[in-house]
DNA sequence: GCCGTTTTCGGCCCGACTGTTTTCAGTCG
């Protein structure tokens, strides 16, 4: 039977198809909004069919439900078959080339009969693409470019959020260095906190944009200049990393700034809704519109007769839409707007300096690079007032995970170094999951740890259900545990494992425990989705930098924005409270 | 295809840039 992912990729899947026969563009879109809001239901999409109560879904209606109802009992859609068997599965990875959109693919498969990304590269290499009419010899170049990057974006991953971040600030500096540049931010995913990132969004504010944008050519990393216009520059910088650089009068910054920092599902609603109160809203500010206003047509600019409201930042955005401000972090059209104009958006989401305390750290007992006293002074030097040691557990071999023996060895250390340093120490573990669902420590060992998190490190293949019965396990025990690792993913590299999240968290929420949000730029699990549901259970969270090294101390930011994603507030977080208070919370027996 | 405290029909977000064109279509975000 399929599930509700299958299900949207498959109302995906028509939506594609449709728009490459040409269909209106908006019943494309619907069937994109059918797929999102059947992958985001709260409810159970078998209990949703049976009681037929399916189109109370906004974005799904009449068709959609049939077709998905279909999908669920046959696992088949008429429409879906009758596409398929019109559209050979190659065609649909031409779509994913950039420059290639519906129209250009459906006119390389009238003419030349293309069908496949290697059947259309060929064709470019002969030379046959420039002689169709709207080609010509620069598209047909573009096309084999857009191939390769293709290739290359399905062999690699997409960039990590902390690596764009970090380039992207080395960018900004550099634009500080042009006095043209008044203003500048980044923004679209990156501004976001999204785990990864397509291309790197920069905006800038400036009366001289034509010095601005050449100052950008100039970034040292930059290998070549992909387009050059009035207001927009894009650059390709030497790890293949895209960067558009938009640059508008002082005036127009905050709205161009919310502009590009999307999501673009969060602009169009946001769009509708300005268009429901008389404005309209673009890049360009947020124009009241004349009363006798003309139909939405082929857009050039706002109607004669509209008139621009002065925005000074996205609060006054907002505030003139009459809503609440939303963070960067929330714009994803995923509540966040319904809860703005209702007033409930959450006024207190956790930010970094709310942090008390490094929780996650290793030393050299097993994995880390340094040692316990070169951990606690550097926490100490970032105004920290404690920090956990949870070096691994024994049955984490590889990463020479501790027995009791050592254990002890390292209390003595921890003692000692406690002696020299003002910084609180905590003395814990991270304790593997067992196959079984137990933990990797004896009860006496368990009863004398001051903090426990519980990973699993191995045996992730298991099934969906077996899996679940080991965290469940593991979520019931009664010792108060901070369920690390939360999935285990490894962006670009390892999927999350599989479990039913919803009864694991449920079971955590029966008991004694915390979910962590690690800050490793590579895991940010657990992910705002999983967050939001422990959240709604009550279940307090813990923001760890899971820290190898000193430098790892720096993964705080990462865990911070991404409990911002999931909508996570100072109060539901264990390490934002005071040493004794954390200790007293998170202590594994009381 | 979806949707409706003005609507069950006629809307549906908006603009920048490129290439191939002589005024614009297509793509992208």
């Amino acid at each position: 039977m399929l599930d509700k992912f299958a299900i949207a990729r498959a109302l995906r899947e028509i939506g594609m198809l449709l728009e490459l026969e040409g269909e209106n563009p908006f019943k494309v879109r619907a069937y994109d909004r059918g797929a999102r809001a059947v992958e985001e239901l709260a409810e159970d999409l078998g209990t949703l069919v049976r009681e037929d109560r399916l189109t109370d879904v906004p974005g799904i209606g009449e068709a959609i439900s049939k077709k998905v109802a279909s999908l669920l009992t046959t696992g088949r859609s008429g429409l879906l078959d009758e596409l398929r068997a019109k559209h050979p599965p190659g065609v649909l990875e031409l779509l994913q080339i950039s420059e290639l959109g519906p129209k250009k693919v459906a006119a390389l498969r009238e003419a030349l009969g293309v069908s496949s990304v290697d059947e259309l590269e060929a064709a470019c290499l002969a030379g046959r693409v420039r002689e169709l009419r709207g080609f010509g010899a620069r598209t047909e170049q573009k096309i084999l470019e857009g191939i390769g990057r293709l290739r290359a974006r399905l062999s690699s991953r997409r960039t990590l959020l902390a690596e764009a971040v970090e380039v992207g600030e080395r960018i900004l500096d550099h634009l500080d260095g042009s006095s043209a540049c008044l203003r500048r931010d980044l923004a679209g995913s990156a501004r976001r906190a999204r785990e990864t990132v397509g291309d790197l969004d920069v905006v800038a504010a400036s009366t001289d944009p034509a010095a601005l944008a050449e100052h950008l050519t100039h970034f040292p990393l930059v290998a070549e200049v992909v387009a050059r216009g009035e207001t927009k520059t894009t650059v390709r910088l030497g790890s293949g990393l895209a960067v558009d650089l938009r640059i508008v009068p002082p005036e127009d910054y905050p709205t161009l700034l919310h502009h590009l920092t999307g999501s673009k599902a969060h602009h169009v609603k946001l769009r509708g809704i300005a268009r429901d109160r008389g404005y309209t809203l673009s890049e360009w500010g947020l124009f009241r519109l004349p009363p006798d206003r003309p139909p939405v047509g082929a857009s050039d600019g706002p109607p004669p007769g509209s008139e621009k409201v002065p925005l000074e930042s996205e609060e006054a955005l907002y505030a003139a839409l009459g809503m609440q401000h939303v963070q960067p972090e929330l714009r994803e059209d995923e509540g966040e707007i319904e809860a703005a104009l209702e007033g409930r958006l959450p006024r207190d989401l956790v930010a970094i300096d709310d942090v008390r305390g490094m929780v996650h750290c290793h030393t050299t007992w097993s994995d880390g690079l340094a040692s316990v006293e070169e951990m606690a002074r550097a926490a100490e030097a970032l105004g920290m007032e404690y920090l956990t040691i949870t070096d691994h557990s024994g049955s984490a071999g590889y990463a020479g995970g501790l027995d009791v023996d050592r254990l002890r060895r390292q209390w003595d250390e921890i003692d000692r170094v406690q002696e020299k340093v003002k910084i609180r120490l905590l003395k814990g573990s991270e304790a593997d999951i067992l196959e079984s669902g137990g933990l990797d420590w004896p009860d006496a060992v368990l009863e004398r740890l001051e903090v426990v998190v519980a990973s699993i490190h191995s045996r992730m293949k298991m099934g969906e259900d077996e899996m679940t019965r080991r965290l469940v396990r593991a979520m019931e025990l009664p010792v108060f545990k901070i369920w690390g690792h939360a999935l285990g993913r490894l962006l670009g590299e390892r999927d999350p494992y599989a479990c039913r999240v919803e009864e694991v968290l449920d079971a955590l929420a029966g008991s004694r425990g915390a979910v962590e949000v690690n800050g490793d730029p590579k895991r940010l699990e657990a992910d705002p989705r999983l967050l939001r549901l422990a959240r709604a259970r009550g279940v307090p969270v813990v923001l760890s930098v899971d820290a190898h090294s000193v430098k790892d101390l720096g993964s705080l930011r990462w865990a911070v924005a991404t409990a911002r994603r999931g909508w996570v507030r100072r109060g539901d977080v264990l390490n934002a409270r005071p040493a004794e208070a954390f200790r007293e919370a998170v202590r594994p027996v009381a």
